[in-house]
DNA sequence: ACTTGAGTTCCATTTAATGGAACGACTCGG
DNA sequence: CCGAGTCGTTCCATTAAATGGAACTCAAGT
């Protein structure tokens, strides 16, 4: 209704495989009469939300929302002590990691370390993945009781197996996937939260599959499950579940 | 003016130091009537512009800001291109780099690479600097006309030293800064650009000034030089200088 | 119980958004 | 050189939303 509620659904655009958008493209996808997606992106445009590709009629999002992501991440202390973790993580066995967040049935990436090791996963922060299809998502949604998860995937054809895998993720305190979203990826995620704030996030290692054995797949679990373990206890996170090995 | 207008503002506040934001503190930086600023609050959470912390009644960036940062990445040819050469450099060197744009007299980092040294410089991705004041901006600057930089800061103080550095970093091909914005840690930068879409942007290294001399700094230098030379050469970049150390 | 500060809601007024249609700019194929 | 097609902008009367002063709620402090 409001010029806002379609500048959010011109922004949302760009959320999955859409690098630039055009009039008619927002004409297409929002199903908007162009004179008013005409305007509106030049609106949003002058407001900094937008900028043009250019001298194109191309358009990406503005300056204006480069800053944005970073604000969310220091406005949360509990990103910040799981990005902590995740880096030592990263570092320590070259591959890379994530912290990610849910929203609704979907996750995303808020800050990633890239690993050093010569074959490692490439970062794909600003993506946005299907919860259920991921560790990362998985061991956030394990954090929601079997009622909230059956509510949120009311018939949803996965939902049987996906109840399954989060009693699994929920005994052993840990997602694990093997070669799920991307062939010869393997990922591990651990999920914590602050009760103050109402906040969970995932903290996940995703690596060659060919690279790692189980016992080095334990290491990192550990790792990533001490520093997990540390923040709870700092923040109070009473459904924290120690991972077992 | 328009609601957008007034949404912008407020986005623009998360800019500097401000990690979340009240009525009144919408109130009280954009001088706004506050059934306004409670108003526009409202429509901006639920265009998921915003959301709140916890419960609270402070607001951060929401859901849908996240991705966007990600989605200009990769509207951007040059910014891959870019990012590929300095994170290989942060790699070989174990040394903090960046990509930064800059907009108007700030530069923005859009893309970090933590270094893996024990002794790092953090990244501080999503906070704007003076253009002039660091070795980012100028390497950013020194790509505009001696003209256009008199208009850009007519009237500023700084001016008449910057364009002497500017010309320095012309000359040279890179900039330098030892001890600037931070105690104990330089930054070598260099810029580039794709004339087909004008923009620019600077390859950057940041490191502890204690750990490197001149010879491991012209070795970066060289590293990041013959990164942003083929990225130049591909892109067309005639403006380009390859640096002279 | 009184005050203070923060946030929301109400309502008449003003201002901006809407969408159909006409117009201008560009590209492609003949 | 022309006409068809595509794309984006502008015009204008209609409709809908934003505005801001004031009244109201709620919580915390004294």
């Amino acid at each position: 209704m409001s010029v806002l509620n379609n500048a959010a659904d011109v922004l949302r655009c760009f959320g999955n495989d859409c690098p630039d958008l055009t009039v008619s493209d927002v004409v297409r996808l929002l199903g908007m009469p162009k004179a008013n997606a005409s305007r509106l992106l030049k609106a949003m445009r002058e407001a900094n939300m937008l900028e043009t590709i250019g001298d194109s009629h191309r358009h990406r999002p503005g300056r204006l929302m480069l800053d944005l992501a970073a604000a969310y991440r220091r406005s949360s202390l509990l990103i910040g002590r799981a990005s902590e973790v995740v880096a030592e993580a990263s570092n320590t066995f070259g591959h890379t990691g994530y912290i990610s967040v849910r929203d609704g049935k979907e996750v995303t990436a808020v800050a990633d370390f890239q690993g050093t090791n010569a074959l490692r996963v490439v970062s794909n922060i600003g993506r946005r993945l299907p919860a259920h299809l991921s560790a990362t998502g998985r061991s956030l949604l394990a954090r929601l009781g079997e009622e909230a998860v059956h509510a949120l995937y009311a018939g949803h054809s996965a939902l049987h197996d996906l109840s399954e895998q989060l009693s699994k993720v929920r005994h052993q305190g840990f997602a694990y996937s093997s070669q799920e979203a991307t062939p010869g990826v393997d990922a591990i995620a651990i999920s914590v939260a602050d009760p103050r704030t109402d906040e969970a996030v995932s903290l996940c290692i995703v690596y060659p599959h060919a690279l790692v054995d189980t016992k080095g797949r334990n290491e990192m679990i550990a790792a990533l499950a001490k520093g997990a373990a540390r923040i709870a206890e700092d923040l109070g996170d009473s459904a924290f579940i120690a991972p077992r090995i």
